[in-house]
DNA sequence: TCACCCATGTAAGCTGTTACATGATTCC
DNA sequence: GGAATCATGTAACAGCTTACATGGGTGA
């Protein structure tokens, strides 16, 4: 905690706590899960999970144990406390009421892009779009695995699934828009 | 330049070359530009803009001398160098062969929301409406003002105002892409 | 006179990336 | 035996935010 400031935003605190809500992981688990989900809107790379999952357990958020003393790879397994489930449920109840600006470096390049040749323009926004699309792909068969995982009788979904998928139908509503503004792009340069 | 990596990506930088290649500025100037014009896409701090302002100066990218000698507000003008209109002409010259990951907050609250009263997230998501609708008023204003910019006779754009119009309306786009997934989460929510 | 904006800066700390480092297991 | 993956960690640095700090100009 910084002596400037009285609280701190630290998301990938929530994230890690949110996932250890529902079990014990180990730090490896911790990031292939976020890879597996979170991770088209909000990623992290391994060596801020493990440190991050040490400061919070010096914090008392979380304990760790070894998977068992004869466990050569040495996993620590962590478990969210009380202390740690309280956290959570407080920043959850805290509702958000700014908005996330954007950052978004290719916007950079294309609000910079009048004085480059036109022909490299449409190049690098072909290149955009073959990414986008293969994006696209991942989020719909993300989507498609996800409707398997409903109640085997009736295939409803459970409370927290159903708010899986709307995080995931943003991911596959953000590339949509994002290719049809690749489109629109590429007619304005081209009608130049 | 970091003893590790061979290059950076120091989108600021690229961000202060752009404008000063327009002319010089005021590091105060730029940040009103940043503002105005590209913040809702890429924003920074003023503390960073005066910083890397100069560093900037150190690499010999821009370079820097007070308005006049008499001037109470010590104001400094930068003024872009050759190496530093060279820096960013390579970098728009080199195309971006990656897609920026999202980084969304909002988003993570809701992953976890599972756990929370349906009736705290409905207020959740109807001031996060509220938010992104005057967000979508600004660029539509922003919009109509950018028309105004054109040739008076022909009220064609120059190739730097058609970018700049793309940029903008990624943003218009992005917000009622926003909108309409807010109003599917409502949807969602209040149908449990 | 007081509030507000103009204008520039430093310090401290948090957040995130890249590289370095090590060793075990699994599969071919 | 070697490559790929499992698994955890540290070091260094780059990037970004928040707070502190100062002083001038303008207009009510």
């Amino acid at each position: 905690m910084s002596i400037l400031t009285e609280y701190t935003v630290a998301m990938l605190k929530y994230i890690l706590l949110g996932f250890l809500d529902y079990g014990p992981m180990t730090g490896y688990e911790l990031k292939q899960t976020i890879d597996n989900s979170t991770g088209h809107f909000w990623h992290a790379h391994h060596s801020q999970i493990y440190t991050t999952l040490r400061q919070m357990e010096k914090d008392g958020l979380v304990s760790s144990v070894f998977k068992s003393s004869e466990d050569a790879l040495r996993r620590r397994i962590y478990t969210i406390t009380e202390s740690g489930k309280k956290e959570l449920m407080e920043w959850l109840d805290t509702p958000m009421e700014e908005i996330q600006p954007l950052k978004e470096d290719f916007l950079v390049r294309m609000f910079f892009s009048g004085k480059r040749d036109p022909q490299k323009v449409l190049e690098e926004l072909a290149i955009q779009q073959k990414l986008h699309k293969s994006t696209s792909k991942v989020y719909e068969k993300m989507q498609d695995a996800i409707c398997h995982y409903g109640h085997p009788q009736t295939g409803n979904l459970s409370d927290q699934q159903k708010y899986w998928k709307l995080t995931l139908e943003m991911g596959i509503m953000y590339e949509k828009m994002y290719q049809e503004w690749l489109e629109k792009a590429i007619e304005v340069v081209k009608g130049k």
